[in-house]
RNA sequence: GGAGAGAUGGCCGAGUGGACGAAGGCGCGUGACUCGAAAUCACGUAUACCCUUUCAAGGGUAUCGGGGGUUCGAAUCCCUCUCUCUCCGCCA
């Protein structure tokens, strides 16, 4: 929602903001905009005057006549614009910071609660005792959790042997299929984005705490490829004849998670750095909510492929990203550790992005209009790395590779 | 890191202080010509904000990479930042 959104609609404001848990002070952007308008229009009114004025002085100086009392006032009227032009661009300054914390409207199909909207596979059955993955990669010596802390610190990984084998096969996999089956172009971005590519796509400001920034330059490390896809033609009219626009890549993401502490620490469920190949689409507003359902399809047949267990939420409104309208989590069981873990969240951001970032697209009419930008992980890799080992474990302690993936394994078809 | 050149509308490109929202071309739209099309010709072709009025319309302001300054007045002069290109240095 934008702040037009916002004066216009003021109930309906607050209605959406409740829905979502924020605290952004919607009385205060209304009263701020209140007076920016007044102050606008007393702008307006000087310029304008100054202009009469300045062609006076113009027209006064080609028929060489001038006049002291003209050039005096003139002087005056342009010092009080300068005045009034400071105050302006502080309110302005203030009400748009206000402006970048309002997250979008959340999609009529989203409501207070979360929904389970569908299974698939059976949780697999074992007669024997089902290791969870830290085990697993540790006998198999294919994750090294021991050396990634020597090397990073708490709350990395390395893959080793056969298991960055894995690793590597499982992105090849996901790249390919996006590519070839599903159309997606791929684009292999950098993994440092700038402040405007993270505000646009909304991770700035509300998730500065959540990525690493560098030091000597205001660079921050990704922690989804989303904001580097979407913002991808930032400040840019883009035909309407290339949508809908398909774009997938694959990155390292890095994230500090600050708020989790305590959380997950075992394992790899959730780390600093972690790969992931992300889809996006630039899609016509009309037809947003078919390519979300699409892309959602895509990223469920990545997982019956590979013969993984799976639920689809449809997530709750507080719930959901700041920059979303509507989000599916699709969660993946692992039998080792006996949980659901996310490894794939399908958005419709609507024109939030698109709005933020003003990437345009010019339409056969002539006119343009902000197109809707939806995004979705297919798929985040070690909770699915997790998944495989775990619920593909033999009771010799060997891995089944799923078939799919054994083109990029090089025909190997178990780990160990 | 050092030296220099540059950034103008959807695209190309002119413009070095006042009649410039910006020549010209391309593209796009509408119309004419045509059985139809191409070619040709005519007209049109940005966005945001504010105000009036609100089915439609009118007025004002801003915008020539971003920000700041000089000036009565800036696309044009000055400062600064970003990006692109050329040369030098360093380097996976």
């Amino acid at each position: 929602m934008d702040l037009k959104f916002v004066r216009e609609n003021p109930d309906e404001a607050r209605r959406m903001l409740a829905l979502r848990r924020s605290r952004v002070d919607i009385e205060q952007i209304l009263s701020l905009d209140e007076e920016r308008r007044k102050l606008v229009r007393r702008r307006d009114e000087l310029r304008h005057e100054q202009k009469v004025i300045s062609e006076a002085i113009a027209k006064g100086k080609r028929e060489k006549k001038e006049e002291a009392e003209v050039f005096e006032r003139a002087r005056r009227l342009s010092e009080e614009v300068k005045e009034v032009e400071v105050k302006l661009r502080q309110l302005e300054a203030e009400q748009e910071e206000l402006a970048k914390l309002l997250p979008n409207r959340v999609h009529s199909t989203v409501n207070e609660e979360e929904e389970v909207v569908a299974h698939w596979g059976e949780m697999p059955k074992f007669d024997f005792q089902p290791l969870a993955h830290w085990d697993l990669g540790e006998a198999l010596n294919i994750i090294d959790l021991e050396a990634a802390a020597r090397l990073a610190g708490s709350r990395f990984v390395v893959f080793k042997g056969q298991g960055a084998l894995l690793e590597r096969a499982l992105i090849n996999y996901f790249l390919d299929t996006a590519v070839r089956r599903f159309g997606y172009t791929e684009v292999m971005p950098p993994a440092l984005a700038n402040f405007a590519t993270l505000e646009a796509a909304g991770q700035l400001p509300n998730l500065a705490e959540e990525m690493y920034l560098t030091r000597d330059d205001d660079f921050y490390l990704i922690p989804t490829a989303e904001p580097q896809l979407v913002a991808y033609y930032r400040d840019k009219t883009i035909d309407a004849e290339s949508l809908p626009m398909k774009m997938v890549a694959y990155t390292p993401c890095f994230r500090r998670e600050a708020g989790s502490y305590g959380k997950d620490v075992r394992g790899m469920i959730r780390i600093h750095q972690f790969d992931k190949v992300e889809l996006v689409r630039l899609t016509f507003p009309e037809r947003s909510y078919e390519d979300l359902e699409e892309m959602r399809q895509e990223a469920e047949s990545l997982l019956k492929e590979l013969g993984l267990p799976y639920r689809v939420k449809r997530l709750a409104a507080w719930d959901i990203a700041f920059q979303s309208a509507k989000t599916y989590d699709l969660e993946v069981w692992a039998a080792g550790v006996g949980r659901w873990l996310e490894v794939s969240s399908i958005s419709n951001c609507e024109d939030f992005q698109t709005r933020r970032g003003r990437i345009r697209v010019r339409g056969k009419d002539g006119k343009t209009f902000y197109p809707h930008a939806l995004n979705g992980s297919a798929l985040a890799l070690p909770r699915t790395f997790i998944a495989i080992v775990e619920n593909f474990q033999q009771k010799d302690g060997s891995v089944l590779v799923p078939p799919c993936l054994r083109p990029y394994t090089n025909g190997l078809e178990r780990l160990g």
